[in-house]
DNA sequence: TTGGTTGCGAGAGCACTGCTCTCGTTACGG
DNA sequence: CCGTAACGAGAGCAGTGCTCTCGCAACCAA
């Protein structure tokens, strides 16, 4: 028989899959530091020591649903992406940025999990790095797509200075070699943008200016488009 | 005998400084997670059921400590703005930019308090906001005073929404009535931008790509600073 | 000065947490 | 078929925020 079809292989993705969902309903309930493993078990009717053959401690939890709300939101953004002509890379990245501030408005705890403040105590593990790693990189298609076709202008307005430039440059020929480092710094910069801003309106420091945000938020993302290089919308 | 000189109410406001300090030190060290009533009444060789009189709940305390820190920042600030020449506006914005980021990584716990997630079940009360509201004030200055001496320039890439320059005049009339709307819009962009980077690299989601941020950061600020229609540094 | 009121600290206790250890059971694989 | 390893339950430990009661000391007014 094989060990991942035997009955307990598979009892065992079952309840691990049932304490992550749980999981993920307390946190969207009352926020990451509500996660009780005690309440989880409570609900799943077992005994809360029981929880421990499957998660070796709260934090292992944690980083489980970090990996898996990652990638959930790598799916969301990917899917948007998928859902427009490729060569509109300008129509490609404000529907990414707008899948990204639907799911953080969607899932807020979920959100701040990922781009909150670190749980105390809680360290990041290696593997919530590729994860993470793919939010920023689908990100970046449209711009590498529309470098190729030429869609895409190089907007530098200042000169890197020599160590920014060694460090764009490691970075360029790890994800984008044919990317001028003027580019690569302009995606990072948008990104940055783009997540401090959807942070500060779902944790409340936009009340009191442009709160609701979503205007706010169109006029960002477009503005990120021409720092970007990205040919204006027709 | 008056009230706030009585030997009461000189112990009660020993013993309140002290609890914070105690506390501010405890998140220095843990984080806001960490921080325990307990410990701190251990520390501070009393009972801990005796720390109820000095702050109703946990959430009291984490308040105070709130209000604390964005004053430090907000003293931080102005500090730092009191210190360039008044008429160098982008000086001004730049040694500002500046402070925030030191202020952010000599206390990252604290800072998380502030700009990262909201604590769990935490409501930030109505006693914050006014402290809060320092911080973007102060980013204001040197714009507001630019633009009056007719050095700061309208950068206006993209035509405001109507819905957007309703709020932007509403929040015109409170704050600086004689900037352009798109000027305030341009600072509020700068100002998610500025806190949206100092997130990213606190919490650690530039390791990979441009970590150490300090060259980054400089270009950025200064981006900023011309995205701002500050003058360009001589 | 006296006497009532109020503020205060200590201690016990409640309900909860993450986590460990032990123990009997059950499924697996050689 | 039988030893091993995985498993669930239960008790227990140390810690948490918070409440309540009790006795004492400071305060204010008569």
């Amino acid at each position: 028989m094989n060990a991942s079809t035997s009955a307990r292989a598979v009892a065992r993705r079952e309840l691990t899959l049932a304490i992550t969902t749980e999981a993920r309903r307390q946190i969207a309930d009352h926020g990451a530091d509500g996660l009780s493993l005690r309440a989880i078990a409570r609900e799943l009717g077992m005994a809360s020591s029981a929880l421990y053959r499957y998660f070796p401690s709260r934090d292992d939890l944690l980083t489980a649903l970090i990996i898996e709300a990652y990638t959930a939101l790598g799916d969301a953004i990917d899917a948007a992406d998928a859902g427009v002509e490729p060569r509109d890379v300008t129509g490609r990245w404000l529907a990414m940025c707008r899948t990204v501030r639907d799911w953080a408005r969607r899932q807020p705890h979920e959100y701040a999990l990922l781009y909150g403040s670190p749980v105390p105590g809680y360290r990041a593990p290696a593997d919530t790095i590729d994860p993470a790693a793919r939010i920023p990189l689908a990100l970046l298609g449209p711009l590498r797509d529309g470098w190729r076709a030429g869609s895409v202008i190089d907007r530098a307005t200042f000169p890197l200075t020599s160590g920014l430039s060694r460090q764009l440059s490691t970075l360029s020929e790890q994800i984008a070699p044919d990317l001028p480092l003027a580019v690569i710094g302009a995606a990072i910069s948008a990104w940055t943008r783009l997540f401090g801003l959807i942070s500060f309106e779902l944790f409340g420091h936009l009340v009191g200016s442009v709160d609701p945000a979503g205007e706010f938020f169109e006029h960002e993302i477009r503005s990120m488009a021409t720092q970007l290089g990205l040919p204006s919308i027709p």
